[in-house]
DNA sequence: TGCACGATGAAC
DNA sequence: TTCATCGTGCAC
């Protein structure tokens, strides 16, 4: 039986929320169909310091769930047509987020999860959800006893060259020889 | 009010 | 390597 993550969880160290939240469950709850991956890959974003967050930016409409507090999510639409979800860490005024990348299709799953796009097609989550709590039954995320990832890779995040020496910090995290990882 | 540019994915 | 496609942030 899974148990749901509280907001405490949430509430520390992005790079720690970020590796601890590998093998985790993500849940969504909608019209009727629960939905369940298993967290196989991740990014941390650490703050308006980190040049690839989009918090870097400062505080604006979009980046308002990043600044808030620990335990929502932040959903935004990339390229005009892919969505991204961000699970918000550390206390509320500490920008900073973990994007979910990658998923291990659970229940109730179809089409391809390998990307932060195709995770949230597959998982029926879009901007809707922006802001939304996940400390609530429709959306959150969940342990099931799992043990934790023996081997955790760590590697550049993607698609974020722009950042200059921020691109090269090692914040993305996945499962060791997880074959659902996008890009191992 | 206009414009350059994406925390992507798919095709070529 | 190219392109689809549109919200955001910033310049003007």
């Amino acid at each position: 039986m899974a148990r749901r993550l509280a907001r405490e969880f949430y509430d520390r160290d992005t790079v720690l929320v970020a590796r601890e939240l590998l093998g985790k469950l993500l849940v969504h709850r909608d019209a009727g169909v629960t939905r369940v991956g298993r967290i196989v890959e991740v990014e941390a974003y650490l703050g308006p310091h980190d040049l690839a967050a989009h918090c870097a930016r400062g505080l604006t409409p979009r980046t308002r769930v990043m600044f808030g507090p620990p335990g929502h999510a932040y959903v935004y639409l990339v390229y005009g047509m892919h969505h991204c979800m961000n699970v918000v860490t550390r206390a509320e005024g500490e920008a900073s987020a973990v994007l979910l990348r990658a998923l291990e299709p659970v229940r109730n799953v179809e089409g391809r999860t390998r990307g932060p796009g195709l995770l949230c097609r597959a998982m029926n989550i879009d901007r809707r959800l922006n802001g939304h709590d996940l400390v609530s039954t429709a959306l959150h995320v969940a342990d099931d006893g799992t043990p934790a990832p023996r081997v955790i890779a760590r590697r550049p995040r993607i698609g974020v060259g722009y950042a200059g020496r921020w691109a090269k910090r090692l914040l993305r995290f996945y499962i060791g020889g997880n074959p659902f990882v996008s890009r191992p």
